[in-house]
DNA sequence: AGAAATTTGTCCGTATGTATC
DNA sequence: AGATACATACGGACAAATTTC
């Protein structure tokens, strides 16, 4: 009863499921899904399964999740990403803009260690960040 | 390919990149982590896996969780009232230069929002933190 | 305007089975 | 054999956004 996975996963199966009823027009675009208690009773799988079966279609662009609303088929089509993850990191030297230049006290264009750091989420930039520090030896 | 650990274990190589990214100011104190779905994908790692190295930063004081709501990063305990010491912290919004334009996928110019942490060490400057991201409202 | 109900978001703890080092 | 890790699945609880009464 707990937890056997021959072959296909629960939460695949029920992303077919649904997915087949949008593809069929069951259940047309911008309408809303039946909710997770809905799911989790017709399906008899744990919600946290549907919801996994959820995030699936939600991967493929298929639905749209709306805290407090609802999941709703996706109404138009859109561009997407890839995969992926994992940070770059590179470093350089630049000149210092005026307000760096302010800020460590020294002239403008001085050479600053700028250190950069990009993270990525499922595809996309999600966060750069610039560190900028003195040359060791100025000071 | 499942499942080598060569040298370090997996949770605690997940566990030092998150505080890199604390500790460069990539996710300030009291904001919150991304949740354990989130770095389960972003890491290709497993919940259990994730679960563990947020526990590790947890005892290191380094975040706080909170059943329900997420993993904060703790906050830092005020700055007493006088001469010097911690960081200056600021917030405004700035157009994409094309670096960080080509790196989020937008039109040069594009509205960021900039976050700058200064922090000081015996009164003069010694690192100069730049956050990037896009504003909340897309990808 | 306010309270209750709905619905999704997130975390907690636990469990089973498989695979690798 | 044991430690590590993965994938899957369950049930419970609290939080937050939205809708309904």
């Amino acid at each position: 009863m707990p937890t056997p996975h021959y072959g296909q996963p629960r939460y695949r199966t029920i992303a077919d499921e649904i997915r087949k009823r949008i593809e069929s027009g069951a259940i047309p675009p911008g309408a809303l899904l039946p909710t997770e208690s809905a799911l989790t009773a017709e399906f008899r799988a744990s919600r946290g399964t549907v919801r996994q079966a959820i995030a699936a279609l939600r991967d493929d662009r298929l639905v749209i999740t709306e805290h407090g609303r609802g999941t709703f088929v996706t109404p138009l089509r859109y561009e997407g990403g890839s995969a992926g993850s994992a940070g770059t990191e590179t470093q350089r030297q630049v000149a210092a803009d005026p307000e760096l230049a302010a800020l460590f006290s020294v002239k403008v264009g001085t050479t600053l260690v700028e250190q950069q750091r990009v993270t990525r989420a499922s595809g996309s930039v999600s966060t750069v960040v610039r560190t900028y520090q003195l040359l060791r030896g100025q000071q």
